[in-house]
DNA sequence: GACTCTATTTATAATTA
DNA sequence: TTAATTATAAATAGAGT
């Protein structure tokens, strides 16, 4: 899609935004897309270098949890 | 991509396996290219409607709990 | 940042082997 | 069934706003 690139780290930060953006929307419906055709729970979590949540896709039923104090985080699926 | 289609539980088992075969692997692939190329840690777990793990993605430093005797599965990231 | 455009590449539904 | 092929639609890199 779009001019051919090799995948690798963009070190340019705003270019790699802008990728993020864009990748990060479009995973996200593509993960929505098989929950949904195929029937299947998915969860989805990014985190970025900032050590922030960026994002999660669920079927509702995922929480996430992030502990402040030990480097460790939690995305935990109930699946009753 | 291919024949347009609703997004909607396609009711063939064949099918369905199908197309979750090839749209896991493609989503697997895109978080990968995410987290490299935007240089993200990405986890990305599918469970079937079997309640089996049947996939997940990471940066290496993911791990999975399948306790049996709750319903709750757990996705952990150290981000250490 | 957050959109728009579009040329190009990738993903994939349907089909065939 | 599992694996290719094909026809078509979606995703997206780059550029401009």
């Amino acid at each position: 899609m779009g001019r051919k690139i090799e995948i690798k780290k963009i070190e340019d930060i705003t270019k790699r935004q802008v990728t993020f953006s864009k990748r990060r929307s479009s995973l996200l419906k593509k993960a929505k897309e098989i929950a949904i055709s195929c029937d299947v729970d998915v969860l989805l979590v990014a985190f970025s270098p900032a050590n922030r949540l960026s994002k999660f896709c669920s079927q509702n039923r995922y929480c996430i949890y992030e502990p402040t104090k030990i480097p460790l985080r939690c995305a935990c699926y109930l699946s009753i």
